[in-house]
RNA sequence: GCCGGGGUCGCCUAGAGGCUAUGGCCGCGGACUGCAGAUCCGCUCACGUGAGUUCAAGUCUCACCCCCGGCUCCA
């Protein structure tokens, strides 16, 4: 059983091999911090946060690396439109990035090397190319030369001959071919500026992310991930640099995730339809905007809206129900017949090992909650195996796909709890249903659920 | 125009040649229950259209009809 993962390079899946056995480099591009984090950058880094966890579940020793894009044009533009400082602007929305992604339960990366932390080693990669010949300086700007590469447009389809002709290229008087594209950008009147060889200026888009994985990995990625907007230029530009570069394969596999739309329209700034990841915690649980993220293949397109979901908030309410079931059987006196993982763990990890096929493997949890439920409600199941059930949950929902974790939850004294619940059991008893109703919905309202079963109440936390 | 991805139950979502087509949500019936919740059991004739290949086709081929994305702002 192999992992096979899809390869924008190739456009098929291939059997994953990283240059050094059970180890992998992985970069993925990280936002550019100007402006909060929206529903599909969660859409993108959960998918690799996944990714990255099942590599980790399959015993690779994972070395994840993401960048911030902390400076480029759509900064500057803001900046020139609030009158705050655009490394100000940067540093606040990376804050905002890590609140957002920590409760959304993204593990943090092992770097997050930043653009403007970079000028040095992005000036030196420049140099390299200018030696080498695949890069030119026209009046303080300096662009890489397409031409120099033969095979440029091979990781995104691209038709080089077609985008000459065509009319969406825009005319640069500095560049000597259109499909050039700057490696470093000459300073201009009010924008951030570094000193460079060319003289004040600021690097290109393409660079940063070729010059801090070359530092940070080496020359050749095993996994490169990002948007599938970022195939076309980014990454075919960061392909055509790094390799004139290092003369070297840059990334082994490409991947890439789909787009999220609102209710069937692209998102974007014009349509005013951008949904935050913040304004989403306002309604909804990260297990729940986890879970719906996580219940269509990466690859796929998702389509947010509403009613979707409310859907993911029931369905994986199901799989947390299960799990507090299973919790607390465990701590009864069951006996009975024992309950194998095995086959639910093989058919996960097949499920995984297909390009990383997430709905199928939330089928696979979803039979056994379905399996283990039943035993448990039939008290046909042995302690060993619900210890094993849970273990099972929790390594496969929890540490792979991210969506079982603690919360940490205000203090609260649990004694008095009990205490309003033996009170409410005796008014139970004495079928003074008005007030133990009451007690029960007060306690609704401020996340605590109560469900009485013949066993007795129990409680837990509830989040919508 | 060029390149790419799709159309599977009421809705969402897997499956890519072969036993009764995955899982979820909703709906209906039942068990349990003071109610609620949770859970369990059962039910509900889903593969865009038309040809072809094959003993066998959601699954391969061709044609057609629709939908979506990219083509230097974008995760």
């Amino acid at each position: 059983m192999s992992l096979k993962l899809y390869n924008t390079l190739t456009n098929q899946k291939e059997e994953f091999n990283p240059i050094e056995k059970n180890k992998v480099r992985m970069y993925v591009c990280g936002p550019t911090v100007y402006d909060k984090c929206h529903i599909g950058h969660a859409r993108c880094y959960i998918a690799f946060d996944v990714i990255r966890r099942y590599l980790e579940y399959c015993g690779h020793d994972v070395t994840f690396v993401e960048n911030f894009t902390d400076v480029d044009d759509k900064l500057i533009r803001k900046s020139n439109e609030t009158g705050e400082d655009p490394f100000e602007i940067a540093e606040r929305n990376i804050g905002d990035y890590f609140r957002d992604m920590d409760a959304l339960n993204v593990k943090r990366a092992d770097m997050y090397p930043r653009a403007t932390q970079h000028i040095p080693d992005m000036i030196a990669f420049i140099e390299r190319l200018l030696e080498k010949g695949d890069a030119y300086v026209a009046d303080g700007d300096v662009y890489f030369s397409v031409e120099k590469v033969a095979d440029y447009g091979r990781l995104s389809g691209v038709n080089v001959e077609q985008m000459k002709a065509g009319a969406r290229i825009a005319v640069d008087e500095k560049k000597r071919d259109p499909l050039d594209f700057a490696l470093w950008k000459k300073a201009k009147e009010g924008e951030p500026k570094w000193e460079s060889p060319w003289g004040e200026g600021r690097p290109g888009w393409h660079i940063e992310c070729s010059a801090m994985s070359l530092k940070h990995l080496g020359e050749t990625l095993d996994i490169h991930g990002g948007g599938q907007d970022l195939i076309f230029p980014h990454h075919e530009n960061e392909m055509a640099q790094s390799e004139a570069c290092s003369g070297k394969q840059f990334v082994r596999y490409w991947l890439h995730n789909g787009f999220v739309t609102i209710r069937e329209e692209k998102m974007s700034k014009s349509l005013g339809n951008i949904v935050s990841v913040e304004d989403l915690l306002q309604e909804y649980s990260p297990e729940t905007l986890r879970y719906f993220l996580v219940a269509s293949y990466y690859r796929k397109p998702i389509d947010f809206d509403e009613d979707a979901l409310e859907e993911a908030k029931k369905a994986v309410a199901r799989l947390l129900n299960t799990v507090d079931l299973v919790k607390e059987a465990r701590q009864g006196d069951f006996t009975g017949e024992s309950l194998s993982t095995d086959h639910y763990r093989q058919q996960f990890q097949e499920a995984m090992n297909d390009d990383f096929n997430t709905p199928a493997a939330l089928a696979v949890l979803f039979e056994l909650a379905r399996d283990v439920n039943r035993r448990i409600e039939e008290k046909n199941v042995d302690k060993e195996s619900l210890e094993n059930v849970l273990n099972t949950f929790m390594e496969l929902g929890g540490d792979v796909l991210g969506l079982f974790f603690e919360v940490k939850h205000e203090e609260f004294s649990e004694e008095l709890l009990e205490i309003l619940i033996s009170v409410r059991e005796q008014v139970r008893k004495k079928n003074l249903w008005d007030i133990s109703d009451t007690i029960r919905d007060r306690l609704r309202e401020i996340g605590i659920a109560l469900e009485d079963t013949p066993e007795g109440t129990r409680w837990k936390f509830v989040r919508d």
